[in-house]
DNA sequence: AATAATAACAGGAATTATTACTATTATATT
DNA sequence: AATATAATAGTAATAATTCCTGTTATTATT
């Protein structure tokens, strides 16, 4: 079972109150202010375990791995190939894409993932 | 301007007849038979650079990056989550799905991908 | 066909992200 | 308070990919 650690809070607090989608590393040196000697792999060990109960997202798409999220609501992710930026895209909804998968797949389906990826309005001037 | 060179040519040969989705590493051992000191380098070089005239697609979907394939129609990808199997699905179609995420976000959209992950039928029993 | 310019190569070193290991510390239970 | 062990810090190890350097091979030009 799992036990409190103020390290793992820390970590959770940093990734709930970011809009952005950092990476592991960044999570470290934003926990580093307030835990000065936390390891890198307690950020990796936590980012693992608060995944598997559903508190964290790791986004698996358009060369986003390692990048996290503490929003878990389901929605997809568009990055700028420019400047690098992650952004939400929260009005597209593929209905039922996972039954239609399975359907035509025979596969039983427990995720998906779609991204984007293109130049944001910014950086196109 | 590109030169040929035999390397290219047996790495792309190599990815055009496997229906799977390998890796650089697959795809450097299976040369390897043809051309026993081939460098891994030169096959990750040539891979980005096939990739960069549309010859080679590398998979960005679900955990499968550092996948490649020989296929160059659109096409969306399904990973068995047991045995690691990597297949295509052919089945299903996202009219516009690109325009649309571009109207919602101000992006110029460059590409985007599809990934599914879950148990294949056979892992199923 | 020989020459010159340089793209591409082989082999190895370097880099980066992530995981594994081990001795110590902190948390929850009795 | 004592105990069991989950979690930690710090470091070493691994894996995937890129970078570097001197050599080779391809193409264009003579």
């Amino acid at each position: 079972m799992h036990r409190h650690s103020r390290q793992r809070k820390v970590i959770l607090d940093v990734l709930k109150r970011t809009k952005a989608h950092p990476s592991a590393d960044w999570v470290y040196r934003e926990v580093k202010k307030e835990i000065p000697n936390i390891s890198l792999g307690t950020v990796y060990r936590n980012l693992k375990l608060l995944q598997s109960i559903g508190e964290v997202t790791e986004i698996s798409c358009e060369g986003n791995e390692g990048r996290f999220e503490g929003n878990s609501h389901l929605h997809y992710h568009i990055t700028c190939q420019k400047c690098g930026q992650i952004k939400d895209v929260d009005d597209i909804i593929l209905y039922d894409i996972e039954g239609k998968v399975a359907r035509a797949t025979g596969f039983k389906i427990t995720n998906h993932c779609v991204g984007f990826a293109g130049i944001c309005p910014a950086c196109l001037e």
